[in-house]
DNA sequence: CCCATTAGTTATCATTTGTTAACTAAATAG
DNA sequence: CTATTTAGTTAACAAATGATAACTAATGGG
């Protein structure tokens, strides 16, 4: 097993993966969101409950850039922080209804993007897709 | 085939790719080098020669952002211009002497980092894993 | 009870990144 | 040959992001 083919073809595909992904979201435009509010705002979608040092942490943020730009999107109504009851300190962050349907409304956006982009595919290379991408979660992105 | 269960699952996915090469590039520090200037350099490396115009594309740049900061490199002596001689409006951009040196230095480590992530795995395994990246590389993020 | 630690806040400032308009120079179409 | 389009430049400004220091308030150990 040739493990530098293998690296090279792993810089290969995440640059593929990340080309993909920035070309699916690129048109989604929310009001009054930066883009950095809005990787938070994913990140929440799917990893909520989280408190605000995960995000710092996962999304590379200093902590008080964190602070600043939840307080942006909570002053937008967008999510909402419910205090740990057993760390006064801590508190979970959560989208409002608000914050909820918007979330919803982008992925629905992003789903029919991607259903087009497989819209050839035949069924069993559908599953092949599946397979390839369980095994990659799996093996490699654990 | 649930396509909408395939969504899901390419969400986690993409989400899990951007964490981990996140991750792995975070540490690689470039002096005197922004993030923006970063992506162009590691978009030249992969993909040279390129124009100003395919920066701007790909990396959702606009031209006079892209030409601001491809300035910069090149005043770094990182990378140069080569002018088309069909269409002088044209250029190519390749990295420099210099610029090869750092990126090669850049990718040892990616793939240092790369090795220690996969050291776990068995060699049926990594096959397995060079599998689903053609896979997914051919089928879907072609 | 005191001290250190943890989790987050606020303010301020520097740097980076985005946007727009007005521009040049080369190519191409009529 | 002129008019338009293409590819890129420059400048000036606005907005977003990053970094640091000084802070509060709650927790936990001894």
């Amino acid at each position: 097993m040739d493990k530098s083919k293998l690296f090279q073809q792993f810089v290969r595909f995440t640059s593929s993966v990340h080309q993909v992904t920035n070309d699916m979201t690129k048109e989604i435009k929310i009001e009054n969101i930066t883009t950095v509010q809005y990787k938070i705002l994913e990140f929440i979608t799917v990893s909520q409950p989280v408190t605000l040092s995960e995000i710092s942490e996962c999304l590379h943020l200093s902590l008080p850039n964190s602070s600043r730009e939840l307080k942006k999107l909570i002053q937008s109504q967008l999510c909402e922080k419910i205090i740990d009851p057993n760390d006064r300190r801590k508190f979970d962050i959560c989208l409002t209804e608000n914050g909820t349907v918007l979330m919803n409304k982008v992925f629905r956006q992003l789903e029919i993007n991607f259903q087009e982009r497989i819209k050839n595919l035949t069924d069993s290379e559908l599953k092949e897709v599946e397979e390839a991408i369980n095994i990659l979660q799996t093996k490699f992105f654990a």
